[in-house]
DNA sequence: ACTCCGTTTTTC
DNA sequence: GAAAAACGGAGT
């Protein structure tokens, strides 16, 4: 996956401008050395304050029901942060730091997370450097969004157990089902069962897909890592699973084309349908410049016409 | 070193 | 008070 690209860090720091938010440096905090682009000295997160003006791309954000997108403008805050922190540093208080990521960070992040649950140690690398955030905030990130969608996913099957009228708005970034599926049959490596398994759409059928079976498949990111093809050169010279090895797949049996119906509980989302416009229009205007290689548009988990064996052995 | 998960703390 | 970033501990 190649997200590091040039321009995006502009782009990223022109269109962090609306969100004057207390970007902060964590003095307290222990650096755990995994920050790449950011010293102890340079905070992470401290081009977000620049610019006072909105760019295009943050005002085709703001279009994000968002709490944090409402138009308010906040720019005492972050004087008002930065005075508390050096204060509390002055007398040696620990004092907890919380970054207020900006939209665009935040559209970034969550599309990437819809692809992938899991990042591996160079995607997260990249991606930080592509967010001027650290290491170890787009890890925390991911964690924490993890930990949002089990949240949901327990939520909504609890709703539908006690038939339970309340409408649960499923955060987007919970909503890909495909994401998953992709997830789990590109590498196809070395994994105990995926590589044993033959993954035509029988299999696939026979499968019981919910997170617990996910879960058990050990898809964390150390396995994911460990994935030879994992690699963004892989990826990226291939192309094999992105495109033309994807399309080529059998995912038009009757369990991909309606993907809930083999699935968990967990999976069977109501508004799957549903996208956000930070995500179909802002996203999409980001991917161009991040030249993401590992985009799998929900689209095609859709559209694919060839039966045929995930090629899990490749 | 990574994960999950509960918790803390901050921001809104 | 809810949401979310960050932390800490336990497990792998």
């Amino acid at each position: 996956m190649s997200v590091a690209v040039a321009s995006p860090q502009n782009l990223l720091e022109a269109s962090d401008s609306k969100n004057s938010s207390p970007v902060t440096t964590s003095l307290g905090a222990k650096e755990d050395g995994t920050s790449l682009q950011m010293s102890s000295a340079e905070p992470p997160y401290s081009e977000t304050a620049r610019s006072p003006l909105p760019s295009s791309v943050d005002l085709l954000l703001q279009k994000s029901p968002d709490s944090s997108t409402s138009p308010k403008v906040k720019l005492p805050a972050s004087a008002e942060t930065d005075a508390a922190r050096k204060e509390s540093k002055g007398q040696g208080k620990k004092q907890k730091v919380r970054t207020v990521f900006s939209q665009t960070q935040l559209c970034i992040l969550k599309d990437h997370f819809q692809k992938q649950k899991y990042l591996s140690l160079q995607q997260m690398q990249e991606l930080s450097e592509v967010l001027n955030l650290s290491y170890k905030q787009v890890k925390t990130w991911f964690q924490n969004q993890r930990m949002k969608c089990k949240r949901w996913q327990k939520t909504t099957n609890w709703s539908k157990n006690n038939h339970a009228v309340t409408q649960v708005s499923a955060p987007t970034e919970c909503l890909d089902v495909c994401a998953s599926y992709h997830q789990g049959c590109l590498p196809s490596g070395n994994l105990p069962m995926w590589s044993n398994q033959s993954w035509n759409s029988q299999a696939w059928n026979n499968q019981t897909w919910n997170s617990q079976a996910w879960n058990n498949q050990g898809w964390n990111s150390k396995t994911w890592n460990n994935q030879t093809c994992h690699s963004s050169q892989m990826w990226n010279s291939s192309q094999m699973w992105c495109t033309q090895a994807w399309n080529n797949q059998a995912w038009n049996s009757p369990t991909w084309n309606n993907p809930f119906q083999n699935c968990g509980e967990e999976f069977l989302l109501p508004q799957f349908q549903q996208t956000s416009l930070c995500d179909l229009e802002a996203v999409q205007t980001l991917d161009f410049f991040l030249n993401e290689s590992i985009s799998v548009q929900s689209e095609d988990c859709m559209k694919t016409d060839i039966l045929g064996p995930c090629p899990s052995g490749q």
